[in-house]
This record gives C-alpha cells, structure tokens and sequence, in this order.
RNA sequence: GCUGUGAGCGU
DNA sequence: ATTACTATTGACGCTCACAGC
C-alpha cells in the first residue's frame, strides 16, 4: 500500500454509553480513497478495533480543513453569486401516463449578494420561456410571441428541441443556485426523464458535474447528485418548510400569505386546452405563457421574503456541513456535523456513521427491550424515554390577569446548568426491570464538559449579534443579516438536545436526553411549588411554563406580581432563567395544549391567541375556522353570558341557512390533510378520504407522493358505494368538484355536523346556557341525536323519579295478546288496575269474550313465546333509515354500521328494534304482572279492590312476573353492557 | 370503553 | 471527454376521526 503514514496520536474515544472512555493509545494509519474500504470489525492481537474506515472524503476534507460551512477555499474569484430560477409547465400524455414538459421559463438573476435585503423584483433579471405546442401552436402565435414584452418566449417545435435550448441556457448562465418550487420532486424528475427519453444534447450541464452515461435515476425526489455543483432551494423542501410558516405549501397560499399576491391557479387538466391548435387563441397560450413566467418570478421572491438562502448559509456556517443538505431539510446531520467539528478539534475519536442501522447503543437497548413494546406513536417508533411535564389545566373562563412565565430555551439551559455532557455524566446501569435510570448529573468539580461549551458559546454568540441590533446606527441591511444570524444561532443551539435522543444519530446518547427532560420536570414542579408558596394559583403549564392566576384586575399590581415571583424563581438558578411571556386579560383554558387568550399588548392594545384549537388545524375547512373565530370572539369578548350565548345561537342559526342555502363557495369547503406515506402504500386505503383522493389525482398522472398536502371536499355520493367505503369515496378533489359543473354537490350536512358542529361544541364546553343539542338545533341538525347519553336515557325511560307514566312510558311497547283456548278469541292482557279492561278476576284470569278460565301454564307459555318472538326480532339487526324519504330496510349491514346503504341516500340507519325497544318491552310485560304497581296507580275505592285482587291471585302475578323477570335479567345485563360499551349508538 | 389505523397540533 | 454508492428520519405529550369489537 501506498501513501500511507503512521502517526501515533493521544485520543479519547467516544463511544455509546454515556461517558467516554479513558485516553488510550491510537495508531493512526491514512490511505487514499482510491483503495478499498476496510471492514471496521477486524482485530488482531496488534490492535482491538479500528475507527473511522467509512468516513466519507467529504467529511475528512471538511474536518481537516476546519471548513465551516460555505466559503472560499482559494481566494481568487470575486463575489459572484449567480442564481436561476426555473419553473417548468408539464402535461400528462394520457395515452401513456407520462408527464412531458410543454412549457420552462429560466429566469437569471446575476451577481446577486444574498444578504442584499434588495427585492428581486427590484433587480435586474433576464427571463427566457421555452414552450412547444402539442401539435400546433394557434395561428399567429409565434409573431405574438415575439412582441411580449420584457421575457423572451422563445417557440420551439418540440420538446427535444425545448429541452436542448433550456440545457444551453443554463448552461451559459451556469447558476450556483437554483431556486424552483418542487422542483426536487417533481420538476427535476420529469425532466430527467424528458431528457434521457428524448436523447437531450448535454443532458449533464443541468449540474456541473460532466457525464456522457446515464446513471440509473433515483427514485423521485431523491435525484439531487444530478445537479452537483449547484445549490437546489426548493421552496418545497423540508428544510423550507420548516421556515414557511404555511398549511400546504402550495405556491398560491405562500404568495397569498407571504407575497400579498393573488396567484391563479390552473387546473392541471385544463393544460391542454391552452395549446390546442384549434380550438385555441395565440392570447390564450400567451396567458398560459406568462402564468410560467410569472411563477418563476414568485418563487424567487418567496425565496427572498423568507430568507432561505441567508438563514441556510448562517446554520451550515454553525454547523460545517454541505449548504444542500442544509436547504433539503434534517437537522440530525447538522447536529452531528457541529459536535464532530468540535470533538476532531479536541483529538476525540468519534464514533463511526453506521449506515442504514441504528446507532449502537439504540440496537442494543432494542435487543433488551425485546418484545415489550412500550408506548407507540407512528410507524412502530416508540417513545424511548418521558418528555416535558404538562399541568392538568384548570378549565373554564378566566378573567382576571393571566401571567404567562416561562424559561428561556430551557433545554438548552439545563444542559448548561448541570453540565450534562458525553464526557461528564456517568453511564447508568439498566434496572432489573429493564427500566433504564435516569443518571445523576455530575458534581460542580466536574469541568465543563463539551456540549455544555458549546452551547454557552452559542448563547454568548447571540448575545453579542442581539447587543448589536441595538445599535440605532445600523443599517436594514446589517439590522437583517444579523437577525438572521442571532436566529440561526437560536435554532442551531435548541437542536442540540433533539439529537441526544434521536436512535439513528452518531452521537446517540438517551440517558443524556432523559437526565435533560427529568430536570426539565424536576424545575417546572419546584417552580410550580415555589409559585403554591406564595399563594399563588397555578392555572396551567406546559414543559416550561406556568400560567399563574394574578387574581387581581389591574395591569400594575399583575406586573409587580410577575416581577416578585420571577426574581424569587431565578434566584434558585445559575444560569436558568424564566421571564414574563405574556400577559392574558381573558384565558378560555379548555384542554392540555388548547386554549385561546386575549393577549395584553403593550398599552391597552390587545391581541387573541389562540393555541391548539381546531380552527388552527388544517383538516378543518375555512367555514369552520370561520364560524370558531366567531364564537370565540363571543365567548372572550368579556360580556354577560345570556347575550353572548343569545349571539351564538343567532349566528349558528344563519350559518346553517347560509349553507344549506349555497351561499358559501366551494373554497370554504377545502379540508386538507397530508400523505404521511406513498398513497399506495396506506394498508386501508379505503377508509381514508385524503388517500383516495390522492390515488385518483394518480390516476389522472399528477403527482401525489408522501409528504404532499391533499385538499379535498366532502360531496353527495353519486351510488354504488358500499358502507365501508362510502365516507372517503365522497371526498373529491376541489377541481373535480369545479369540473363536473353541478354534477357533484357539496354535502352540506356533513359539513355541518362534522366540520362546524364538534369545534363549536368544544368552544362551549365551559360556557354555560348552551349545549350540544341546542347548538345542533341552531344549524338545523336533528338535535336528539345530539343529546348526551344521560339525556337520551331519561328521554328513552325517563328518571327514576320521572313523573312520566306507565302509559307514556310504554306507549310504543306491543301488547300482551292472549289467545282462548276455548272460543279461540284474542285480547290484549290489560293492566291489572284497569278494572274495566283487565281479564284477571279474583277468581283468576278468564276470557271476557267466552268467560271460560284461562290457565296460568298457558299463560305462562304465551307470554314466552312472544317474549321470545321480541328476541328474535332483535337478533334480526333489522335496520332503518332516518331519512324520511328513503326509509330504507335492511339488514344487509355490518352490525355496527350506521350509514345508509341505498345508494345516493345520506342518511343514518338505526336498529328498527333497538336493545332500547327490547329492554322497554320487557319491562312492559313485567309491569303487567307487578302487584305493587298496580296497587299504587289505583286510587280512592279502586285502590282496595285491586289490593284485594292481587291478594288472592298472588301465585298468578309472581308466576307471570318470574317468567318475564328472567329473560329480562338476561337481556337485560346484555343491554347493560352494550349501552356502556358501544355508546355511540345513543348520540 | 377497548384495540388498531390515520391525522398534527403543542412544548 | 472519468468514476458511483447506499440512504435518507430531531425528541416527547396530547387530542381527534374512523373502523371494528
Ligand atoms: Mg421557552
Ligand atoms: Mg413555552
């Protein structure tokens, strides 16, 4: 072997658990990469183990050479930062489901300095289109075309020829950056493939990196070495959206929000009738034309508003990292690549990148584990050790000043008070119960360990930029590059404790991220405590807050308050702080983590937030975030309850009309909800709307890949559904919807009682003089099936104690009908103190048709077989729709389903002869035979006659009673528990 | 109520 | 007119909808 050297060096290894291990002897032995890859498992007597065989060049060049992040490594170029900006229209081939690119606009920025706050909009640029037509542009095209006005749109003849002119362009340009909205997922794909489909000329200078093979191409989304030697900012990305705040990451919502603008949006079906030769217009295509145009321009300008390029460049400047890992998103290697920086400085070895495995130790506590599967969440990942502390929320209205407290970044600050670090903190036996202890945090001789260093200087790094800011002197252009960096500085330091607890990083360290989250429980209960002790009320609190009841109405005396108990709490800490967060005038605390606030600002201006409520989630449509913004208002609007309840009712009321009356437009009905995988990879598709829609939006040739945000609207089904799939089979696509023209119609009422109805339920919960039912009644929903269990229960028996009579009671209970033997007659068994009716005499029970006695085994078999007949008919789970114009009867349906099978009808079906039914006619029969009732219902003279009665035919009535007793007792604990256990039923 | 699945808010 | 390869994942705490039992 050739160029290798031989180096002894001192060490320290850093391996897996906890604290690492002693300084040992280390050979250091450096060969080129053009030779093979040594197994990292080999040893001999010479040696135990070998580190670091899999380290990648890029690693050791960015460590070596202490490269932190983006800079240059020989200084010889001027600043030049050129950056493009591509948007591509693509259609789909329906013959053969394959998207081919129709129309690419390459708009160049120049010598552009990042950190210029300058919008692009304001600088100069150079925009070029290529479009082809499908088969032949409209006449005239080609000459409108070269009269557009500033973008060059360029008519090819094909899209060989596109793609050929589009690689020159970019080409001559040679972007450093290129900027594109799912240009990673979707553009780059397509392109890739136009490209090798259509033998593109110099396919390769889409990257800088030449080829004249093809290498195989990746899955989609994952082909970004095709673009080597270019930064990608994909405003699609992970790691933009972690800095877009934004429910879908569409372009239109982001310009909507972020850029003011109204984007149009285009029917990705509609593509085609823009090229048709025919039928088309050169104006239309033209429009269709500067819709790409324009769309390039709003990428880069959303670019430029959130800052991507600045921000990704300060946290890989931290971090020493690659630039495009850090715009594609995961901050695992972020962190690693910070902590290996830091460690290769102080001669640490570090532990290798395992590949496709989990670190170590995370496979080894794995093996321990074994099958005790502790508490899942989401795709068999299982919580690995206790998090923050959440404070059972006193709940209700509050209405005197709420003092939010809470710890400044406290993870961060634990690790620094406690020194916890690889190097420091003892590893820890695992109990013999397999429960793995928490470690104790070292003693205060302990020097300061690495991580916590770190982070200190993080922090004073902030510091510094912050004191900076103030500097009334600076310019916007400073004021914003350095609020980017103190920023940077705040997100590379709090993603430090992340990392310790994250199985699959290099330096995987769980009992330092449990010893982080115990001292994190330990201070907020000791805060809390602290807060008890000096009376004051603790309302709420989440990880590392405390919502403290000030009690007291004035804004002054709540301050003084806040700043008593802020002193007498940071005064237990070194370094840990808590500060006043925020001030609530009115707090609606409803659950954990939900609540809304009127915010004091400073002054007397006020300002609403609200947390973790529905209105905040995407899956809930507009409408209803609308009507919850309303409500809301109401509740903290601080007025008597009667008038607010009163206004809630009024506008539930109007709602419901508007809605059923199709005064709100199709937009307000878009739910959202994210592929958390492939949509084909989803085991029960069926059940899920946003997975269906997704699946036909496939179908169609778009795009619909996991991490993608669905919208989708629940309509009318058209039929031919089963039960199991009618739910999600209603959801359609929006542009479905403003497709088919009329054909399909927004289901109103599910809006109403899925979408409106459980929010505004939820908002009202502590509010008194309004209930589930009455609000159901407002938006014109059927409001006994409303009800709550208890209520429908009284309304089903009545109380205890109800007034209600037996004849109210059993109104809808069949009679007892007694056939004679002897005259063949049937009559009903009347209640006993129905003297006038009743076939029971003092001598027994007789036929009043025939006067010949009837027999109590007889009778006694009669009232079985008809008991029996009402179990039978229960058993049938005959069901029937609610729907009066359906009505439909079956039995066809799973016993637990509740939709109704006929095809295009919404209706729910309930059992026809419910336990309910069957229960109350049990009780009937029994009623008819119960002495002590019969007595009681009489008055006056009748009353010691029937006393009389049911004296001499004692025998009879306990006969009959016993009969009706017993199968009500089976029955009935049958009814118990299907009343407790599937209580749904009685909504 | 339990189980499972799927959502995504919160710190 | 030269390569080429995986794989890709910050933590935990809490609520909600749906299907099935
Ligand atoms: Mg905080
Ligand atoms: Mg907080």
């Amino acid at each position: 072997m050739k160029d290798i050297y031989e180096d002894f060096d001192r060490a320290v290894c850093l391996r897996g658990e906890g604290r690492a291990k002693k300084e040992t002897q280390w050979l250091k032995v450096v060969y080129g990469f053009n030779e093979p890859q040594l197994p990292n498992n080999v040893s001999s007597p010479n040696f135990s183990r070998i580190f670091a065989t899999n380290t990648t060049a890029f690693e050791l060049l960015v460590l070596k050479r202490k490269i932190m992040g983006p800079c240059w490594l020989q200084i010889k170029n001027p600043q030049v930062d050129n950056k493009g900006v591509s948007c591509t229209r693509t259609i789909v081939n329906h013959r053969e489901n394959i998207r081919e690119i129709v129309c690419a606009t390459a708009r160049i920025w120049s010598n552009i300095d990042i950190d210029d706050p300058t919008p692009p909009e304001a600088l100069p640029c150079t925009v070029r289109t290529f479009v082809r037509p499908l088969d032949r542009f409209p006449p005239n095209f080609e000459v409108r075309a070269s009269g557009n006005g500033k973008g060059l749109i360029s008519p090819m003849k094909n899209e060989r020829m596109l793609l050929n002119s589009l690689l020159v362009t970019i080409h001559r340009a040679d972007p450093d950056v290129i900027v594109g909205h799912e240009f990673l997922g979707v553009s780059l794909d397509v392109l890739l493939h136009r490209m090798r489909e259509l033998k593109a000329d110099h396919w390769s200078r889409i990257g800088r990196f030449r080829r004249s093979r093809w290498p195989p191409i990746g899955r989609q989304g994952t082909n970004l070495r095709f673009l080597s030697g270019r930064l990608l900012g994909d405003l699609a990305s992970d790691g933009a959206k972690d800095m877009i705040t934004s429910t879908t990451w569409s372009l239109t919502e982001m310009c909507k929000t972020h850029l003011k603008s109204d984007r149009q949006d285009i029917d990705p079906d509609d593509t085609a009738s823009y090229f048709d030769g025919g039928v088309s217009s050169p104006e239309r295509l033209l429009t269709f034309v500067r819709h790409c145009e324009l769309d390039a321009h709003y990428q880069m300008a959303l670019a430029a508003k959130v800052q991507i390029l600045p921000l990704t460049r300060q946290l890989t400047n931290l971090a020493g990292n690659s630039w495009n890992k850090t715009l594609n998103g995961g901050r695992a290697e972020r962190n690693e690549y910070i902590l290996l920086h830091e460690f290769h400085r102080l001669k640490y070895v570090c532990p290798d990148k395992l590949w496709g495995k989990k670190s170590a130790v995370a496979a080894k506590a794995e093996n321990e584990d074994g099958d005790a599967e502790g508490g899942k969440t989401t795709k068999g990942k299982r919580d690995k050790y206790k998090g923050g502390l959440v404070f059972e929320p006193k709940r209700g209205l509050w209405d005197k000043y709420i003092l939010v407290m809470d710890f400044n970044s406290l993870y961060p600050s634990i690790i620094q008070e406690y020194n916890i670090d690889f190097t420091t903190v003892e590893s820890v036996e695992v109990d013999a119960d397999g429960e793995e202890k928490i470690p104790e945090p070292p003693s205060s001789e302990v020097p300061q360990g690495v991580l916590p260093r770190l982070i200190a200087t993080l922090v004073n790094r902030r510091r510094q930029v912050k004191s900076l800011m103030k500097d009334k002197k600076a310019t916007p252009a400073q004021l914003l590059q350095w609020d980017i960096k103190q920023m940077a500085l705040k997100l590379t330091a709090n993603s430090m404790y992340g990392c310790l607890g994250f199985e699959y990083s290099r330096f995987y360290a769980r009992p330092l991220a449990a010893l982080t989250t115990f001292k994190g429980r330990e201070i907020l209960t000791h805060t809390r405590e602290l807060a008890e002790s000096m009376q004051l009320d603790v309302v709420y609190g989440d990880t590392d807050s405390v919502f403290v009841n000030s009690n007291v109405t004035e804004l002054a005396e709540a301050l003084k308050i806040s700043a008593e108990f802020k002193k007498a709490v940071n005064d237990r800490y070194k370094l840990l702080e808590i500060d006043l967060d925020g001030i609530f005038q009115r707090l609606l605390l409803l659950q954990k983590k939900k609540y809304a606030a009127v915010k004091v600002e400073d002054g007397s201006r006020t300002s609403t937030e609200v947390k973790g409520l529905d209105m905040k989630r995407r899956e809930y449509c507009v409408l209803s975030k609308t009507v919850s913004q309303y409500v809301l208002e109401q509740i903290l609007s601080g007025e008597a309850t009667e008038a607010v309840v009163e206004r809630i009712h009024e506008y539930l009321t109007t709602i419901g009309e508007d809605v059923r009356g199709g005064k709100i437009k199709l937009d307000e009905f878009i739910i959202f909800k994210r592929l958390g995988k492939n949509p084909e990879d989803y085991p029960d598709a069926k059940s899920q709307p946003h997975v269906q829609v997704a699946l036909r939006m496939k179908a169609r040739g778009l795009t619909a890949r996991a991490g993608d945000v669905i919208p989708y609207v629940f309509c009318i089904g058209e039929g031919g559904e089963t039960a199991k799939t009618a739910q999600a089979d209603r959801a359609k696509h929006p542009d479905e919807v403003r497709r088919s023209s009329d054909e399909l119609k927004i289901d109103y009422e599910h809006y109403l009682a899925h979408q409106i109805l459980p929010p505004i339920e939820r908002l009202c919960e502590p509010i008194e003089g309004t209930d589930r039912a009455r609000l159901a009644e407002c938006l014109g929903l059927d409001p006994n099936r409303y009800r709550s269990a208890a209520e429908s229960e009284e309304r089903y028996f009545g109380t205890l104690d109800s007034l209600m009579s037996d004849a109210e009671r059993f109104k809808d209970a069949e009679p007892f009908l007694v056939r004679c033997r002897s005259c063949r007659g049937q009559v009903a068994f009347a209640p006993i103190s129905d003297r006038e009716s009743s076939l029971l005499l003092p001598s027994g029970p007789a036929c009043p048709a025939c006067q010949s006695a009837l027999g109590t085994a007889s009778l006694q078999v009669q009232l079985e077989t008809q008991i029996r007949g009402h179990i039978a008919k229960y058993y049938e789970s005959w069901t029937v729709c609610d729907d009066p114009t359906c009505g439909n009867r079956t039995r066809m349906m799973g016993v637990y389903g509740r939709r109704c099978l006929r095809q295009g009808c919404r209706g729910t079906v309930a059992f026809e002869y419910s336990d309910a039914t069957l229960y109350n006619q049990l009780r009937f029969y029994l009623s008819l035979f119960d002495a002590e009732k019969a007595v009681k219902t009489s008055t006056g003279s009748k009353a010691d006659e029937v006393k009389a009665l049911v004296d001499l035919q004692g025998d009879f009535l306990r006969t009959m009673a016993a009969t009706a007793e017993k199968y009500l007792n089976q029955s009935g604990r049958r009814w118990v528990q299907l009343s407790t256990l599937f209580s749904f039923m009685k909504m």
